[in-house]
DNA sequence: GTTCAACTTTACGTAAACGTCAGATATTTT
DNA sequence: AAAATATCTGACGTTTACGTAAAGTTGAAC
């Protein structure tokens, strides 16, 4: 069993070079989202070391990335998933600006479903044309 | 019936400003966008007039970048959509490049998915501990 | 104890996507 | 004709999100 090993690997901290290969960014990157206070990695020395909370946070960076959020926009959404050290007041604002994000989310979602299909319609056109030009339909 | 004025409409072209309100952007992007050969806004004069064409490619140029595509991989994708006057082996590659940016935008929406249900559990979260806190209800 | 690899800070460079300002031109209104 | 309005073309500036090169530290290995 790795219940253990399973526990010991959460609890498990990571060097830059680890985490660069584990989210496939480079050093740089890492370091610039600890500037910019996306992650908190602890010191050992002046050595950088990750822990699972920085490697949770990355997963969300790297999602929020992909759904066009800008690093700013992340900064705020990541204090929903740590609010237990802060203010009331503070985290009723991050609540609030979670459920925006959330309802754009939704409507994202929506239009990329839509998106999807004309994709698919105009692809189709695309491939009727080809062929009619004599394509191998093996290619498509 | 609003027949006639319906095609009156989509034959219709647009001055640079008429396109800023319709797409809530700037002169300067719209310029910016035909030097990077996303819009094709026909001449009178000095002037730019933009048609039906330009219209239909700013949605999908604003769709792109909500979606996180760059203007350079929107431009590549936009070809399918005016794919009648190129030569066959151009279009099947930008057939080619629209099925993977077809699989790529249905992994997306699955992944954004997946974020909203977890977003939807931290919002929850934060919500007991705000109304631990003593938060009014009809706030949130 | 030094050499070496991994890591550090500092700082300048860069690509993308525009913003902004200056100066020219053209058309429309007064 | 003069003034106002809309648009144009450069051209330099700005922000975001890193890349990259230089020079210094540190812990581990020989």
């Amino acid at each position: 069993m790795n219940f253990i090993s399973t526990k010991v690997k959460e609890n498990e901290v990571n060097t830059i070079t680890e985490m660069c290969k584990l989210f496939q960014v480079s050093a740089r990157t890492l370091r610039f989202y600890e500037s910019k206070e996306l992650l908190f990695p602890i010191r050992k020395g002046q050595h950088r070391l990750f822990t699972k909370s920085d490697r949770g946070r990355m997963k969300l960076i790297m999602q929020g990335k992909r759904f066009g959020f800008s690093l700013e926009e992340i900064r705020q959404l990541l204090n929903l998933y740590n609010f237990g050290d802060h203010r009331t007041r503070q985290i009723k604002q991050t609540y609030m600006l979670g459920l925006k994000r959330l309802s754009s989310m939704e409507h994202q979602k929506k239009e990329l479903g839509q998106a999807v299909k004309d994709l698919k319609v105009q692809l189709q056109l695309c491939k009727d044309l080809l062929l009619k030009r004599g394509a191998d339909p093996q290619d498509l």
